[in-house]
DNA sequence: GTCTATACTTGGATAGAC
DNA sequence: GTCTATCCAAGTATAGAC
């Protein structure tokens, strides 16, 4: 791969705009303020990326490759509800401390102030929300507590905690509360998955009815 | 009371900018556009309330207001969870439509731009906390449920539910992945009542095991 | 490709007329 | 109290030198 002064220059506002939506937020993420950070002048903004709005842009395409492989990893071991909430949580972690789930709510909130922008956010929320839909495929199984709860909505639920968790986090930088709520899903979801293997066996092996712990 | 017009202006502003917030985002909720909204001039923003932040903070204030009371009378009949369920079905609906959640949701990530308004915003958002932990005590009860599920992590999950949940349906204009969300919740719901009416007997009652109906 | 300089626009905030 | 007029700061975007 060749190196070219001006591929930096572009990775270089990339992370820019990254860190500017994270620690001033949409509003604040101007040309003037990213190619401050990226160390460079205000008119290669426009001069690589065009304008603004789609630097941001890829700023979240930057953030959302960068997690991708992780999550993917990180979940594909979780088959079971506990072990994904145990996922989720030092997913969630993770992500509260790198800022990637701010961009993103930056991003859908910026949305609202341009005209079109909400689309392109979406188109690019979608790998998330597919990837969390495989995961609870993957966790629920296909135990009864799929049943319970389709994947589709257990997704989109656990997208919206993500936002919503990461919201409350950053307003009063308080992250143990979102903690507390991750330790009780995992601690629901370990009830869940023993309820899924109870009536899996189809009423004739319930042998016991101790809990399985799925580490 | 009496009715200056001066008191018209400031509720005009007050009205104008909530609707701002809710239609172009922070980002977007300038003196400009929000003094065009209340048919005034620009300069009585400042006039009224000194600074533009402080108008938005009194537009959160007054959504505060508006809804807290509706809030009330709607869960003080949720003395089980399906029923808090059910009302914070509706409860999301309508701030769906009338754009409080929205409000809240842009002063939230529009504090990130903002240094010091962060705090302010919490402190608003406090009674709806507070309001939501104990909506959350009433409906757990003293049941089983109440030790499964603390009613301050309930109430935490709960707004950040709602606000995760309100960013995904307007980001792409869908509510009814939302409202599925809230339907699955109140089936989880009554399965935790009746958990709940199962334990508290102590272990002498346990004369049927069919779904107990909370309507 | 990157810079400086600049044109143009929008927004926060104030002054002063009425 | 409300308006118009205005100042100033900050932002987007472009032109042109290097």
């Amino acid at each position: 791969m060749l190196r070219t002064q001006s591929a930096d220059v572009r990775a270089a506002l990339v992370t820019g705009a990254i860190e500017a939506l994270r620690e001033t937020g949409f509003a604040g993420a101007s040309a003037r303020e990213i190619a401050a950070r990226a160390g460079c002048s205000q008119a290669l903004v426009f001069y690589h990326f065009g304008s603004v709005n789609e630097l941001l842009l890829a700023a979240l395409d930057e953030v959302s490759a960068r997690r991708m492989a992780t999550y993917q990893e990180l979940l594909a071991h979780a088959t079971s509800v506990a072990a994904l909430a145990e996922s989720a949580r030092s997913i969630f972690l993770q992500d509260l401390d790198s800022g990637h789930v701010r961009v993103l709510v930056e991003m859908i909130t910026g949305a609202q102030s341009v005209p079109g922008l909400g689309e392109q956010v979406s188109q690019r929320l979608r790998p998330w929300r597919e990837l969390a839909e495989e995961a609870m495929r993957r966790a629920l199984g296909r135990s009864a507590a799929a049943a319970l709860v389709p994947p589709g909505e257990a997704a989109h639920a656990l997208v919206a905690g993500f936002l919503g968790l990461e919201l409350l986090a950053t307003l009063d930088g308080d992250r143990d509360a979102a903690l507390a709520v991750f330790d009780r899903a995992h601690a629901l979801a370990r009830m869940l998955d023993v309820l899924g293997t109870l009536r899996l066996p189809a009423a004739g092996a319930r042998k016991s009815s101790r809990t399985q712990e799925t580490t």
